[in-house]
DNA sequence: ATGTTTACTTTACACCGTGTAAAGTTGACA
DNA sequence: TGTCAACTTTACACGGTGTAAAGTAAACAT
């Protein structure tokens, strides 16, 4: 049933991301995306009744068809501790450029929106979740740096690779991907690791 | 003359920074401003034509009373480069507390206003050029990290002693000001100086 | 063929916060 | 007595979000 809805909903979630994404001025209001998905302002909130929850289900959306999971997933097939954080690491900083225009949009919004607030902290406690599988990995080869609880290891993680540290980086200052990458991996371990003799 | 206008506009400048200090609920509106001083929303536009000047005003009375100047000045007095890092950002971290509140506000704001976004990248103007000094007391001992450009290095300092960073690791997960401090002066350092023999 | 349901459109309006406009009040100073 | 400055009060425009309700057009069922 109802596959021309699937249609409508799927449309406006694409052309978010779209607007998003391009989102130079950054300002995309709930007029800007039902008119690029060609539908009636109201019609989009047939289909998602707050901006912020187009925006939630827009980081969903994304989550799907970047798949995200697996690419995580992957990145526990290393053996040694310090391996698994680098592609830990890789997989997320991968990541993050196709979620960018949908997390800025959340980030802005999380300042005043209690439910784009609520979306996002879900969204980091899974991240989290990653940086704790990765801090314990270490811990368990004994490269977690000494003197450093792993609660202390997860939250310096946690802050090295956000996303506002990326958006500074490569929007700001106009680092490429790539050098993003291996600097923040090098300084990820510096941080957090003991140095291997 | 008006030294009534100085008391009146020094008034909304303290109560301003004092709810946005206090600002649990972050949302401080004109209106709450006025009220705080005791005056009418009106008269707050008499003497701040808008929002964003009534904050960069109060982020220029904040540095002012605080005398970040001076401090940072301090910084610049150790002889080894690699203890000016340390000062450096001693003196910043000491002064992000104080003006977090007025900061907060105007980055959510330079979201969506041009005169805040300027006044933001001006501050970091000023505070690039201390990174830039540090990173050049760095250099001439040659202890910069081999294959990093200075440019790199300065950008890598400026995002580890982010206010951003520091929001997260403090009001997010709970650091105290003091372990913030000595985290991110080891991170500073591992992220862009050579480890000395 | 008729009615019902579904997915929309159109129009209109309430709410909130910022900012503008203008007329009125109050006290100081000359 | 007049005028100037600092303020108050009232009112309103604007932009963006969200609600409400009546209307339309096609699909489907009986």
């Amino acid at each position: 049933m109802s596959s021309e809805n699937q249609n409508s909903r799927s449309k406006i979630l694409k052309t978010t991301c779209q607007l998003l994404e391009a989102g130079d001025g950054n300002k995309v209001r709930m007029s800007d995306i039902a008119k690029a998905s060609g539908i009636s302002r109201q019609a989009v909130y047939l289909h998602f009744p707050s901006r912020s929850e187009l925006l939630i289900a827009a980081a969903r959306y994304i989550d799907e068809t970047e798949n995200i999971d697996l690419r995580l997933a992957k990145s526990r097939n290393s053996e040694r501790g310090v391996d698994r954080l680098e592609a830990f690491i890789e997989a997320w900083a991968n990541y993050i450029p196709s979620v960018y225009g949908v997390a800025k949009a959340l980030m802005v919004m999380k300042e005043h929106d209690v439910e784009a607030k609520a979306a996002w902290d879900d969204r980091m406690r899974a991240l989290r979740h990653g940086c704790q599988a990765a801090v314990n990995g270490l811990a368990k080869d004994r490269m977690l740096q000494s003197g450093m609880t792993k609660k202390e290891a997860v939250d310096l993680l946690m802050v090295v690779i956000s996303i506002r540290n990326w958006e500074e980086l490569t929007k700001e200052y106009g680092w490429s991907q790539k050098r993003y990458m291996s600097f923040i991996q090098r300084i990820a371990r510096k941080a957090i690791t003991e140095p291997s003799p």
